[in-house]
DNA sequence: ACATTACTTTCGAAAGC
DNA sequence: GCTTTAAAAAGTAATGT
């Protein structure tokens, strides 16, 4: 848990099943200030104040939920679209079971990193920096699976986790292996 | 039996009329760019590696042969921007950049991140600038990749920035805006990265 | 010359084209 | 593959005063 404190969780992804079918012209009457245009997107856009979420709510039922930088912000989203439905006299289920899907976070590394020599280090094949498109560097991590994006500055950005837990330990792989080969 | 081999003879004839298409469309491509022969020959191994990898599906023969140059050019050590590139297709940049990167790992061809001096010919020549100038700029340049001063930055908008105080130092002045047009990058971005050269590296434009 | 807004990259789910 | 959502990183671009 050392390095926990130091990763800030930015952005959440998570999903959630409401009902069977939803109907989702009725609920944009219900909601206000919703977004739903079928011939753009299937789902029906949502945007939330406290917490600063945003929803996507599918004729299936199934809703996802993005912008929360907690768990607690995740589940009081859910619970608060739920409320509002029921007052909307749609049915919908109670405690629903709400799946992760991907945490954004960033981390530190408080050293300045040379992008290209760690591009060689860690190696051309599992590795991708393009400066010409893109200031980050992408490194794929296979174990955990999370995608880093290491900048010059030396932050880092971990993306593709499902639990808190995986960016830590990609974080402290990353660290390590540049420690080794003496980039930082 | 018979449908057999007259499947095989379509899929064939299919297969040569795309890959005779795809070496036509990089000639054309390689000749707007001025783009030597030995770097289009290099491009055409790129593409054919691509055709046996089955990396055609869901892609246009347009973007690949276009992915293609712009690795060849990269290998070669004379890269030509993604703006260059899609100057002479109807394939946008971004799309050009993600089929390289694509291409670059599904192939594993290993390419290098390219650097600021690697445009430095080029970039001189179409600024008619001297021999002595291109000299001066990498040298900057080389003090710059030192200093870690180019980390995350566009190679073209380093290069270009060396090349203007280059032009300063040796008297052949060119204006920002000369050399953003053909380094394709802005006169802001140009000024940004003079001022960081210029006062991390205390360099004076006098001499 | 500045500032502000916007776009580049990564990730994942959803339903449908 | 695309469409839409949110969010960060840092660089560059496009507009605006």
């Amino acid at each position: 848990m050392s390095e926990m404190e130091k990763i800030t969780i930015e952005n959440i992804v998570a999903s959630t099943s409401l009902a069977e079918h939803l109907d989702l012209s009725k609920i944009a009457l219900a909601l206000e200030g919703s977004e739903y245009e079928p011939e753009q997107f299937p789902g029906l856009i949502y945007r939330l104040k406290e917490p600063k979420t945003a929803v996507l709510i599918f004729r299936s039922g199934k809703v996802n939920c993005t912008g929360a930088k907690n768990l607690e912000n995740v589940k009081k989203t859910i619970d608060i679209i739920i409320e509002k439905l029921k007052k909307a006299s749609i049915e919908v289920y109670d405690n629903p079971d709400i799946i992760v899907h991907n945490i954004v976070a960033v981390y530190d590394l408080e050293s300045d990193l040379n992008l290209t020599d760690i591009a060689m280090s860690l190696g051309l094949e599992n590795v991708e920096y393009e400066p010409e498109q893109f200031p980050g560097l992408v490194y794929r991590v296979e174990e955990p699976k999370v995608v880093l994006l290491l900048f010059g500055s030396g932050k880092v950005v971990c993306t593709g986790a499902k639990e808190e837990s995986e960016i830590e330990q990609a974080v402290i792989k990353v660290k390590k292996e540049l420690q080794k080969v003496g980039l930082i | 039996r018979l449908r057999k081999w007259q499947k095989r003879i379509k899929v064939s004839n299919a297969a040569e009329r795309n890959l005779s298409q795809a070496l036509q469309e990089l000639e054309r491509m390689a000749s707007n760019l001025s783009i030597p022969n030995d770097v289009r020959e290099t491009a055409a191994v790129i593409y054919r590696k691509a055709v046996k990898q089955n990396m055609i599906r869901g892609r246009s023969i347009e973007g690949v042969v276009a992915g293609s140059i712009y690795a060849a050019c990269r290998i070669t050590n004379v890269p030509r921007t993604l703006d260059e590139i899609a100057s002479v297709t109807r394939v946008k940049k971004k799309e050009i950049g993600r089929t390289y990167r694509i291409m670059a790992r599904y192939l594993k061809l290993n390419i290098l991140p390219s650097k600021p001096d690697d445009y430095v010919n080029r970039f001189c020549s179409k600024l008619r600038l001297s021999m002595e100038a291109r000299k001066r700029a990498e040298e900057i340049l080389k003090m710059a990749v030192d200093n870690d001063l180019t980390s995350g930055k566009g190679p073209t908008g380093v290069a270009a920035a060396a090349i203007y105080i280059a032009s300063l130092i040796t008297g052949e002045r060119r204006t920002q805006r000369a050399i953003a047009e053909v380094a394709g990058v802005t006169e802001v971005t140009i000024r940004n990265r003079y001022k960081e050269l210029t006062e991390k590296l205390n360099l004076t434009i006098e001499e």
